[in-house]
RNA sequence: GCUCCCAUCGUCUAGAGGCCCAGGACACAGCCCUCUCAAGGCUGGUACGAGGGUUCGAAUCCCUCUGGGAGCGCCA
């Protein structure tokens, strides 16, 4: 019987999602979809960090957003539950308890500053840091005295010194940590609460957990963890340390990193494909090559295509990556980009012509304002362009648009005039777009209102004629 | 200071001793197509951090250096 595979996402309701985090996410996600396993949510609330409802909330939104659903979480609880730490502190307090009794942990009453001083000192003499032990032999008697001073005190979780402690890394490889380099260390704070190291262990050897995808800021733990794990009598994940994400300078990324919060960049109207196609290349590598559809990023996700690199974030690439998944948005979603910018009822046959042209949601907004909107006096190469065309051209198209012509009958009168090609075209689209680029004439005109194509027009006409008149100034 | 990790085009990466005077993608440049932009097609430049080994042969293995990163909390 092999074990099923269930991976997490334990994220802390402290500040806006990250695209790191979305990383670390997505790669336990991945994972359990790929072997048909469960993915579970589980809030690190834990009683220091009080709980932010609209933290949580808006978290379970953008992972929602993104498309990577969780089997169970704070709002789809099972037997495993609770999923919010908040709710676990009893679960905590009896493993506490139970340590202790043992003797696998002990209660230090050492001071922060006692501690600070410690460290520095130990700094100093170009020693590493650790905890030097004080409390570690305390007999039962002088920890009541203690106790009896209202010394507030730590749990301590004792580590046996010269044990190697070795796991398999899935990413890394074979590690190995001497227990002595550990020091014992904090696992419930002075004020009862579970530290990380202990609730996060805890944790998912109760749920089950079997594979955990996180940064390498959390290698250091690894063996504290399988540490308490064995203590507690359960059965440690295999682990897996991901290399950081990092900014265009080569630091970690940040929010100064320009929109590595995921609700910024869904602000900016980047689609959850989009990223993911991003976010799945960052520190792995698909065989595939190109666009990955959800079932391809799923079906081409392998653990042994990690890398142990940093990987930075590169703007460009998201962009290229949005253009990919708007390339095959549907309609529907575009016009939804559309909706209140255009005519209403006028949306689909605005993305219709203007669908190549659109990568984010402001393009739409751009090319509407072109279409439907009041356009200041030509300046420019733009005003350039249409007085080199000339005033007879523009009465022809005047005269052509007054009769009712449609494109072709306006192409075909223009070239009457003895224009054609880019002569005819490029100070067609400066009238009536004041651009020099954008999509079709003949998809723009077919969507553009004549009234605004006739004005435009006869605004290009009068130009041409009166090319001394200053832009801007009224005649 | 100590421990650990990493190092291929500007960026994401392929590459697990000969298939590599290093492949793909993004970005960039040029050309083609085209009324323009985008898309598409073609072409181009740009990389194995440095130095030593090992080997008939090294991007791939070893060492040193350099450069980056992580950790050494009553933060997660």
């Amino acid at each position: 019987m092999s074990t099923p595979v269930i991976t997490r996402f334990a994220p802390s309701p402290t500040g806006a999602l990250h695209l790191g985090n979305v990383r670390t996410a997505l790669f336990n996600w991945l994972y359990a979809r790929r072997e048909g396993g469960r993915f579970l949510l589980r809030i690190e609330d834990t009683d220091r960090v009080r709980s932010d409802e609209a933290e949580v909330l808006a978290l379970m939104g953008e992972l929602a957003w993104l498309g990577l659903d969780w089997d169970a979480g704070p709002d789809r609880e099972d037997a495993a539950g609770p999923y919010r730490q908040s709710a676990r502190t009893e679960r905590y307090a009896r493993a506490f308890d139970r340590l202790e009794a043992a003797g696998a942990a002990y209660p230090c009453y050492c001071t922060p500053l006692e501690l600070e001083v410690a460290r520095r000192t130990q700094l100093a003499s170009g020693r590493p840091p650790r905890y030097p032990g004080t409390c570690a032999t305390l007999s039962a008697a002088e920890r009541a005295a203690r106790a009896a001073e209202g010394r507030p005190a730590t749990l301590r979780f004792r580590v046996a010194p010269g044990e190697a402690i070795a796991y398999d890394d899935l990413v890394r490889g074979p590690q190995r940590f001497q227990s002595e380099d550990l020091g014992d260390f904090v696992i419930r704070r002075a004020d009862g609460s579970a530290a990380f190291l202990f609730s996060n262990a805890l944790d998912d050897a109760a749920m089950g957990v079997s594979h955990v995808l996180r940064g390498e800021d959390h290698v250091a733990n690894t063996p504290r963890q399988r540490l308490i794990a064995r203590a507690l009598g359960a059965e440690p994940p295999r682990y897996g340390h991901l290399p950081l994400l990092v900014g265009p300078g080569g630091a970690p990324l940040s929010k100064r990193d320009g929109s590595a919060a995921v609700a910024e960049l869904r602000a900016e109207g980047y689609l959850p494909d989009a990223l993911l196609n991003l976010l799945g290349r960052l520190g792995h590598s698909y065989a595939e090559e190109g666009w990955l559809a959800r079932e391809a990023l799923v079906r081409g996700f392998e653990l042994g295509a990690l890398g142990r690199a940093p990987a930075h974030f590169d703007r460009a690439q998201l962009r290229h990556w949005q253009k990919e998944a708007v390339h095959r948005a549907p309609a529907a979603l575009l016009e939804g980009w559309a909706r209140g910018r255009v005519p209403p009822g006028q949306e689909a046959a605005f993305v219709a012509a203007v669908r190549a042209n659109l990568e984010l949601p402001v393009d739409a907004a751009t090319w509407a304002h072109v279409v439907y909107g009041e356009l200041p006096c030509a300046a420019g190469e733009i005003r350039d362009s249409i007085i080199g065309a000339g005033a007879p051209f523009y009465d022809a198209a005047c005269a052509a648009v007054a009769a009712g012509a449609g494109y072709r009958e306006l192409v075909a009168a223009l070239k009457a005039t003895g224009r054609a090609g880019a002569a005819l075209f490029k100070p067609l689209r400066a009238a009536l777009t004041q651009r020099a680029d954008g999509p079709e004439l003949a998809a723009l005109l077919e969507i553009m209102p004549t009234s605004i194509v006739r004005a435009r027009l006869e605004a290009a006409r009068d130009l041409a004629m009166h090319p001394d008149t200053r832009p801007g100034s009224a005649l």
